[in-house]
RNA sequence: GGCGCCAUGGUGCAUCGGUUAGCACACGGCUCUUUCAAGGCCGAAAGACGGGUUCGACUCCCGUUGGCGCCGCCA
């Protein structure tokens, strides 16, 4: 059996999507699974839509992901060229080649009769497309016409008769009425060729063997097909994979409240694992009750068969539950490493980082890990162990700090820990409970405001743990500093209240 | 408007003729605990509707309704 062949097509028209990044997701496992090749296809045929930089973001969102292709830009291969601006000439023959069979013509139509034509198809609700008026024309008038407009399309003449059938691995037999088809464009005035028709020279030049786009090329489907038996090539096998939805149920776009930029979830820091995870599981399963997959599994596991016929809504917080489950299985030290561009950046640490930063930085890392979700939040929560000049959260300062007793407790759990010789979690909640107890206080009454004292926030990693990784001497000052902050603070409040 | 696709809790999935319809997220409560997470426990929450087929339908068929998609010299 021959090894399948399978493309991702995107065009280059802005920075890749959600939906776009998914399809190829289905296409890449799909391959991997059975041993197939990966193509990556540039379908950059509408010069005005293309932009600067959507390749690079295209490319570098497949690689973030670890679905690098083996054949396409970049890597080359043996069906290139494989941006099909540069295949002009190839489509250009096929069109003439079927102009010849007498299955496209030249249409001189213009744009603003074809548009006349819809206003009036529109008002008398009329099914819309073209009228076939250039489809059979005399010498005469087509020589007349082409004086007229002499930067003719070329259309492609359907098949009106009969039905338009075909197999889907995931719909089942679709057909078709091919009266109600459309002689579309496959050439258009500026000599590039339109998708309908691109796409399908290319399909079968690359041998492509399964088409797994979205769903909302099934309408298109026919023309497709047709294209194939006007040719009398063999057709790919189609698989219409079901679209995803944003939060408002309509088919994910720029439009959307959902962020549908691919690349600003590799920015906010989310694990290519995670992405994937989630990505694939979006109108697919194993048939399985199973949440978490890594890519190998995926691989193995994916089928065609798990492909749903349903929408999918694409829900954030899953992502992030995803997210974050992917981050808690990383080891420490993959998860530092993931972090150093982002503690690089905040710059907590050297570029490239020192061996005593990386050190400290593992130390850190079992703490916050459970809580981290978005990698680039992981700088904000470890802002305590780089900085020492930190403000008070106004909450957590009124509440425990700016309190009668805490500038002595503060000072008192200062003096205890100063004097220890071992410093280690045990002796560090020995020492601050102690000194709350020699205040005839206990429990939260002194491990609130010793946390406020060290971080500077009410919430964070077990106290004792993370002054262990802070340091003695640190944490001393700290508590002396926060002492003498809320001394000041008390005063004001005095000299206000009694004025 | 035409054509097509789809239809299990709020969301993502499981169950592909016989189940008290399962899991996860989100939500609510409890628990652990110095806080926040993570974890554990519990709870609320679904087969759109109507006909068939069948001993028996969430599951198969038809219709209705609803949602979505396409109808471009976009892809």
């Amino acid at each position: 059996m021959n090894k399948p062949r399978l493309r991702f097509a995107p065009s280059p028209t802005g920075s890749p999507h959600v939906g776009n990044i998914r399809t190829a997701v289905f296409n890449y496992l799909y391959c991997r699974h059975n041993d197939g090749t990966f193509i990556l296809r540039i379908e950059d045929t509408d010069r005005e839509r293309c932009t600067e930089g959507s390749l690079e973001e295209i490319m570098l969102s497949l690689r973030w992901m670890g679905m690098d292709w083996d054949e396409g830009p970049e890597v080359g291969g043996d069906y290139g060229p494989y941006f099909q601006s540069q295949r002009l000439d190839i489509y250009k023959k096929y069109a003439e080649e079927l102009i010849e069979r007498g299955r496209a013509y030249r249409c001189y139509c213009t744009k603003e009769r074809l548009e006349e034509l819809r206003k009036y198809q529109e008002s008398n609700k009329l099914p819309l497309g073209y009228d076939r008026r250039c489809r059979e024309l005399g010498l005469d008038e087509r020589a007349r016409l082409e004086r007229e407009n002499p930067e003719p399309v070329i259309r492609f003449a359907m098949n009106i008769e009969g039905t338009t059938e075909f197999d889907d691995v995931v719909r089942g037999h679709l057909v078709f009425d091919n009266s109600l088809q459309d002689d579309f464009v496959i050439i258009k005035s500026d000599g590039y060729p339109t998708y309908n028709f691109a796409n399908v020279v290319d399909d079968h030049l690359m041998q492509i063997t399964h088409v797994i786009r979205g769903e909302e090329f099934i309408s298109s489907t026919p023309k497709h097909v047709q294209l194939y038996e006007a040719f009398g090539w063999k057709a790919p096998i189609w698989v219409s994979v079901p679209l995803i939805l944003d939060e408002r149920r309509r088919k994910l776009s720029k439009r959307s409240d959902t962020q549908t930029r691919f690349v600003s979830y590799i920015e906010d820091g989310y694990l290519p694992e995670a992405m994937l995870n989630f990505l694939a599981t979006m109108g697919w399963s194993s048939g399985e009750d199973k949440k978490i997959y890594t890519r190998e599994e995926l691989i193995q596991q994916f089928t065609l068969e798990g492909i749903s016929t349903s929408a999918a809504v694409f829900d954030l917080a899953r992502l992030n539950d995803l997210q974050g489950e992917h981050v808690r299985l990383l080891s420490v030290d993959d998860l530092a490493g993931r972090l150093i561009p982002f503690l690089k950046e905040a710059g907590y640490i050297g570029d490239p980082p020192t061996p005593s930063d990386l050190e400290y930085l593992k130390r850190i890392v079992p703490l916050i890990q459970p809580r981290l979700v978005l990698l680039k939040d992981a700088p904000d929560m470890m802002l305590y162990f780089y900085r020492d000049d930190f403000d008070y959260e106004e909450k957590g300062a009124r509440k425990y700090l700016i309190k009668e007793n805490s500038p002595q407790l503060l000072e008192v759990v200062a003096e205890k820990l100063g004097s220890l010789h071992e410093w280690s979690c045990t002796t560090i909640e020995r020492a601050v409970r102690e000194g709350g107890i020699s205040l005839n206080m206990e429990g939260g009454q002194v491990i609130h405001p010793v946390r406020v004292a060290i971080t500077g926030r009410t919430v964070g990693p077990g106290l004792f743990e993370l002054m262990d990784v802070i340091g003695k001497d640190r944490c001393v000052a700290r508590l002396r500093r926060a002492a003498d902050w809320a001394r000041s603070r008390l005063e004001v409040v005095e000299s206000q209240t009694s004025s």
